[in-house]
DNA sequence: GCCGTTTTCGGCCCGACTGTTTTCAGTCG
């Protein structure tokens, strides 16, 4: 039985607040459980995909016990252990929890009155039954009314990435208007580049703080304000994203950078390190057992004062970057700026009976924003002709669209330009296009665009067929996820990895916003059996080609350097790869 | 319940805001 990360995340929670309210166990207990949903929570891997695999050991914060009860949940469904423990506790105390503001308390109290479920309570808070009756305070009452609205709109799910970004731009434009604003940053998940955003965190350095935060309630769009203080605030904006700020003194920016970037379990096993070096770190600075506080500007000094370089941010999720900053034997990692070509890029080339949408600008178009963005190389890869033409319409299609481009590049001396397609892998693992079409391209990618949900045997089945077949160079969105809308293929990616390392073949690295596939941490998998990649942003309009810059980040989450990346290396060493 | 170049036992990150608590509990990031 499969289970998402954040169901397996919350039934742990639901067993910290039953543990909570029976006071049966200590607090470290209850934290321990905290600690494994906040990981599996935050993991981008799939728990299910690593218990199948054996590999729940790899998750921090899941220990013998936990692992155990897992495996209960995979196979049976429930756990009899976490059963015994909700033994007696009404329904509706787990639905409270999930309403931002309600802990463990606060959800025994509500179900103690008698409130049969959440429309209940709303009903009995407007009727003011709840607090005139039942002598509950008027202000919780209130805040648990706000907290209903908005764990209603949180459903939706998190943001893509690149849709906080242009959100995020406008309101640090917003804060810098003010001249108490001496610098403004947009931190936590979305500095660490995951592909999908909670909440927004702000920072700002300033000699005012109460003067910004109150600067910062009143930009267009907060529709609450949840709490306000000295030096920080939370609100909600209008589109039911919550914003949080914090302000610090120019003297000790560094650590509240360094605090607000997180992440969490970066930040708990780097004060966990500290305190056996006899220090304590804050978003203030960092305090020696003299008491003394050191302030630090910057990150730097800050990583500095523990013997440490400075992790870049999207590797800051506890899982290796700590050890190797303290070796200073940190990657350097791949940047835009090395980028020197885009291979998957669909024009608006007439196929006939293109088996996907085709893209909305010219050949021409595309090659004029490469040599914008100051490409070597170009590549157009139109998706192929539906498999169901026939073999000789297939071919003659692709030699017209050949020719056309052959014509281009003689008369393109800015840019290299090659000729491409993106192919469907059909369900057995073969290309729908004939070898015959296959050896007048310059290069194929080939993707899975049908039978996502296949099992694991047979998508694996499939990757590893069409990887057989020498025409083949890239394999394009290898999982097929697609963010806030189908989950990853199942595959033995370990094998699909081995085989693509040892045969010299490709796996793109998607830049599509809602893509973002290969996966970070899949990324950091085949990175280990030597795979390289290529990053490409699959762009339909060339306006679209500008999201390099977030296949770049998964490559980065991934631990990948330039060397690692086909498409940042020149024309030549490149051009051997291809045999071109 | 987790975890380990001083530990397999004895620790377990740090700080802020709200409410009605006159010194602190509950919740959150």
């Amino acid at each position: 039985m499969e289970i998402s990360n954040r169901r397996i995340a919350k039934t742990l929670r639901d067993v910290a607040a039953a543990i909570t309210i029976e006071k049966s166990g200590n607090i470290f207990e209850i934290r321990a459980y905290e600690n494994a949903a906040d990981s599996i929570e935050h993991s981008t891997a799939e728990i299910h995909d690593l218990w199948e695999e054996g590999k729940l050991g790899e998750v921090p914060g899941l220990g013998e016990k936990l692992q155990k009860y897992l495996d209960e949940l995979f196979t049976k469904g429930k756990v009899a252990h976490f059963e015994a423990i909700k033994r007696g506790i009404p329904t509706i105390f787990f639905d409270l929890l999930d309403i931002p503001g309600i802990g463990p308390k606060t959800a025994e109290r509500i179900a103690k009155l008698g409130v049969k479920n959440i429309k209940d309570l709303e009903k009995q808070i407007k009727s003011g039954e709840l607090v005139v009756r039942k002598g509950f305070s008027a202000k919780v009452a209130r805040k648990i009314m706000d907290g209903i609205n908005e764990s209603t709109a949180r459903e939706k799910g998190r943001m893509l990435l690149p849709y906080a970004f242009y959100q995020v731009e406008k309101n640090l434009a917003y804060l810098k208007k003010s001249k108490d604003v001496l610098n403004a940053h947009s931190l936590g998940s979305l500095r660490r580049m995951v592909a999908t955003v909670g909440d927004l965190d702000f920072s700002v350095s300033s000699h005012e703080p109460k003067k910004v935060v109150d600067h910062f309630c009143k930009m267009p769009g907060v529709k609450r304000i949840v709490d306000q203080g000295i030096n920080r605030t939370t609100v909600i904006l209008k589109t039911g994203i919550q914003a949080d700020l914090l302000v610090g003194h120019p003297d000790s920016y560094g650590a509240l950078l360094q605090h607000s970037t997180g992440s969490k379990s970066h930040n708990i096993k780097l004060r966990t390190l500290a305190i056996e070096k006899g220090l304590s770190l804050s978003e203030y600075g960092v305090r020696k057992t003299s008491n003394k506080l050191v302030k630090t500007k910057t990150e730097e000094e800050f990583y500095k004062l523990l013997g440490m370089s400075v992790p870049p941010p999207e590797l800051r999720e506890d899982t290796g970057e700590i050890e190797a900053a303290l070796e200073h034997k940190l990657p350097k990692l791949v940047e835009l700026d090395d980028i020197k070509g885009d291979l998957h890029l669909h024009s608006n080339f007439p196929i006939e009976k293109p088996s996907h949408a085709p893209g909305v600008d010219s050949i021409e178009k595309i090659i004029e924003k490469a040599e914008e963005l100051d490409y070597e190389y170009v590549g157009i890869s139109d998706h192929s002709p539906s498999f169901n033409l026939s073999k000789e319409k297939i071919i003659a299609t692709i030699e017209k669209r050949t020719k056309f481009i052959q014509s281009i590049k003689q008369s393109t001396k800015s840019i290299r330009v090659l000729n491409g397609l993106e192919i469907d892998i059909l369900g057995d693992g073969k290309l729908s296009v004939p070898d015959e079409a296959l050896k007048t391209l310059d290069y194929c990618i080939a993707g899975i665009h049908s039978g996502h949900r296949g099992s694991k045997e047979i998508i694996t089945k499939r990757l590893i067929t069409v990887l057989e077949n020498p025409y083949v160079d890239i394999i394009s969105h290898p999982t097929n996820r697609l963010l806030n809308e189908r989950d990853s293929s199942e595959a033995d990616w370990d094998q699909i990895f081995k085989y693509a390392a040892k045969n010299n073949k490709l796996l793109e690295i998607n830049a599509f916003p809602n893509r973002l596939d290969l996966r970070d941490d899949l990324v950091k998998v085949a990175l280990k059996y030597g795979v390289k990649f290529i990053i490409n942003t699959d762009a339909h309009e060339v306006e679209q080609m500008n999201n390099m810059r977030f296949g770049i980040s998964v490559a980065r989450r991934g631990w990948v350097e330039a060397k690692d990346v086909i498409n940042t290396w020149d024309w030549t060493e490149f051009k051997n790869w291809f045999k071109l």
